[in-house]
DNA sequence: TAATAAAATGAATGGTCATTCATTAGTGTA
DNA sequence: TACACTAATGAATGACCATTCATTTTATTA
């Protein structure tokens, strides 16, 4: 029934994601995917066409809740500065709320579009487009500084926000990553504008 | 003889960064870093005791590269704008010097520090200890704001520069990298100081 | 209930390496 | 030249693991 075959994919993506996410991919076998989602190795072919396409749904996902569902939340209304304090929170939120999804983007997914020629790229361009038009209007209304290319600094806001969250997961640290929000969205803010 | 030895030693780490900057540590096989050696099988285990050992010997000389070779280049008699200038331009002229060596430290080294317990967390802390006392410095004399934590601000920045490299390794575009260092330079000195 | 179809199983297969080690080549010494 | 010692070789070993498929279990239908 369909039913029944989504939710066995899932539970599937779901142990895939726990074990490469504790893992990393390579050091990920079938079976313990398959264990973990209480099903039989065989059982794990019947839903993916092979390790690698198990991969690419668990990319697919973790950018899906990145990008869709975040992203979606931004208050277009908004002055620029505070869409960029809004990108910070949501950013370090969404990271901070899954620290499984968190290593399969901050770690995984950039050693596979190295390393497999992965689609996905596209996802980030997105991404960045988001940047780079809160950043545009920025410049047009005058808040933000007009000589830099927005496309550039969206790549440094990502940069800033990529960095946060991978010192984040690679220290495990507790502190919660909430903290740092306000202080990130200063320093990219302050940079977006002339200085003094 | 000695000098035999380890001109042998590098000849076999110089396989193996090519190696593996190019498919991976995990789609690297031993055989392949000796044959780009010209040695056999065999001989590899005669210098190195095995596969990770190569990768940790691999890091060692990146980083070496690049916080050695590189750090101590800074004029500490300058004004900290002028050293942020000077980190920027020297970060991003060491990778885009060496595309090998840029890929093995943005990707191989970030997937082994999470998934091998590797070493070398200590030298990037080394690294942005540099970075820190720079935004210190700057604070002291003035020149830059003083609310912001620099061990944060050191984070901050080096996930900027950092960020321009991978994007220029995925890109594998030819485009210089040096073009950007006066941009990202604007941007990280603005975001240093108070805004307008 | 019996027959049929669909889903799940897990042992077996085949391929891929990292690593070893018996053998060979090379180098220096007397 | 013969001997001893070191370095290098590469075929063989053994472990691992993705994937397959003959068989079993479960669900559906008449």
């Amino acid at each position: 029934m369909a039913v029944d075959k989504s939710v066995k994919t899932k539970k599937i993506l779901d142990a895939a994601v726990i074990e490469i996410a504790h893992r990393g991919y390579y050091n990920t076998t079938v079976s313990q995917i398959a264990r973990r989602a209480g099903v039989a190795d065989g059982t794990v072919y019947l839903y993916y066409k092979n390790k690698e396409s198990i991969l690419v749904s668990v990319f697919e996902r973790a950018m899906d809740r990145f990008i869709s569902e975040g992203i979606l939340k931004l208050n277009n209304g908004n002055e620029p500065e505070e869409q960029i304090a809004e990108v910070v929170a949501l950013h370090l939120e969404l990271v901070g709320q899954d620290h499984d999804l968190a290593v399969i983007l901050q770690v995984e997914l950039r050693h596979s579009i190295q390393f497999m020629g992965m689609f996905s790229r596209s996802r980030l361009r997105e991404y960045l487009e988001v940047l780079a038009g809160i950043v545009t209007r920025g410049q047009a209304s005058g808040a933000f500084r007009e000589d830099l290319d927005p496309l550039l600094c969206a790549k440094l806001i990502f940069g800033v926000l990529d960095q946060v969250a991978t010192d984040w997961i690679l220290a495990d640290s507790n502190s919660k990553l909430a903290s740092r929000v306000e202080d990130v969205t200063k320093f990219l803010i302050a940079g977006l504008k002339e200085s003094k």
